[in-house]
DNA sequence: CAGTGGTCTAGACCACACT
DNA sequence: GTGTGGTCTAGACCACTGC
């Protein structure tokens, strides 16, 4: 087996070691962090299964301990799931389980379950040049260029979501308007079918604010009525910013709801 | 020792067993349900130390590993804090690191940073039957007697958060109207100290409405200013809905920041 | 120095899934 | 049955804290 990363010297694996490990950090975390490159470098893709504990203990020259440790902590974060009897997988946002795992608005019914019946009308989707609050909010250059996308998002056939979005098309390889247009479904789930790219975490900064009278017609609510202005900025592996959106959320029937732990 | 709960027969600890352990759960849950109810019954309280590894694992019976892993999700939790070479600890809310971990209103001129000088005006405090959508929201009777509360909290002197609070009397040993009138800071702080009552976790809806007259002049904004409306119920160790709150942030000078993962 | 949590290993066995 | 992750144990050593 090719020893692709080595942490430690090619190594008789089998003795105890008596050389010094360089205290740097523990093992298990030059693991995880091994790990996390093969997946940022896409040598396993999400949806797919990694090598087994054994396996990957092998390959790195550690015990299967703490490989398990590395693993756990990845799996904690949300970046890959285990299955017992079948294997580690890349965590995927198209599961039923993590489908809408950012998306925050509930109704206020039925708050405990997930929408379901959603739908989603593009209302316009064109190429434009960062200006400057997009391009600091993703790191870009003034100027580079970015997919802007707005979509209405109606559950149970009632406006809830106006939602502009950005994407940088220098990190979307071969992304178009065109891809776009058509696509009725989690956006997430998209960009890992076709770009590899997988969101691992977002921060939201939430307001309350009046909306605009284009804002408001779309939404079928007046000027008057207030609305939860949503501005996330989602992550892939690196903490390379790749998603800029701002949700207009309606929450005169629907509430945000979140969890603090 | 006193093995106050054992899990399991009283035990040769060191030979390996050859009984069968009750497949109902794992044993480090079990071990973990155990702690907890320590911890709910107020065998230590927020702040003390807790047994070594070693001293619950003689206690319950089983390896410093499986008493390991029990405390490891604690720790997860935040419900028990590790402190290397020192020992394990009840999570506590005074600490600086942990002082607002549920207060997620940040100031748009300095959003990293938690709020540094807060200032607390009580408005009023007085003793209140349950209504109809307190006691759904604790889980009271209708009419069952609450202690209520109204702050307004200023961020380096500006109106930043109005907030209502509804207390059970029932679930705070000994609260009075007078204990809390002259008391300025956290309030989990308080809890804790004063009524051994620890909140481990909590839930919010929010929404953005236009505040009343009333609100609005304590906030210093015009009925015209969308408001942040967040109302939390905060829940101690057995899942026990504690506190509820209504909360009006001003986001015109602020946002209220939310992580995903 | 002794005592604590933190890391790492090795090996046994269990529970589950696929074939 | 074979292979996967999940649990449990035992023991060694490391890193930090406080006496």
């Amino acid at each position: 087996m090719d020893t692709a990363h080595p942490v430690i010297p090619p190594a008789s694996p089998r003795s105890h070691r008596h050389w010094r490990i360089p205290k740097h950090s523990p093992l298990y975390q030059q693991i995880k962090a091994l790990i996390l490159d093969s997946l940022s470098e896409g040598e396993w893709r999400p949806g797919q299964i990694i090598p087994s504990e054994l396996e990957l203990a092998a390959r790195y020259g550690v015990s299967q301990g703490t490989v398990r440790k590395a693993v756990d902590e990845l799996a904690a974060e949300h970046l890959l799931v285990r299955r017992q009897g079948r294997g580690t997988f890349v965590a995927t946002h198209t599961e039923r389980q993590t489908r809408y795992r950012f998306l925050r608005l509930r109704s206020d019914k039925t708050p405990q379950a997930v929408q379901e019946s959603t739908q989603r009308d593009f209302i316009s989707c064109e190429q434009q040049p960062a200006d400057a609050h997009v391009a600091a909010a993703l790191g870009l250059q003034h100027g580079d260029p970015l997919l802007f996308t707005r979509r209405l998002l109606r559950f149970d056939g009632e406006p809830a979501i106006l939602e502009d979005l950005w994407l940088p098309l220098a990190r979307f390889n071969g992304l178009t308007a065109e891809r776009l247009i058509d696509y009725n479904g989690p956006m997430y789930a998209l960009y890992e079918a076709e770009f590899s790219v997988h969101m691992v975490r977002a921060e939201e900064k939430i307001r309350a604010i009046l909306p605009e009278p284009e804002a408001a017609r779309l939404l079928d609510v007046s000027t008057a009525t207030p609305i939860l202005s949503v501005e996330r900025v989602a992550y892939s592996y690196g903490n390379t910013p790749m998603e800029l959106r701002l949700g207009l959320y309606r929450t005169d029937t629907h509430h945000y709801h979140n969890a603090l732990k």
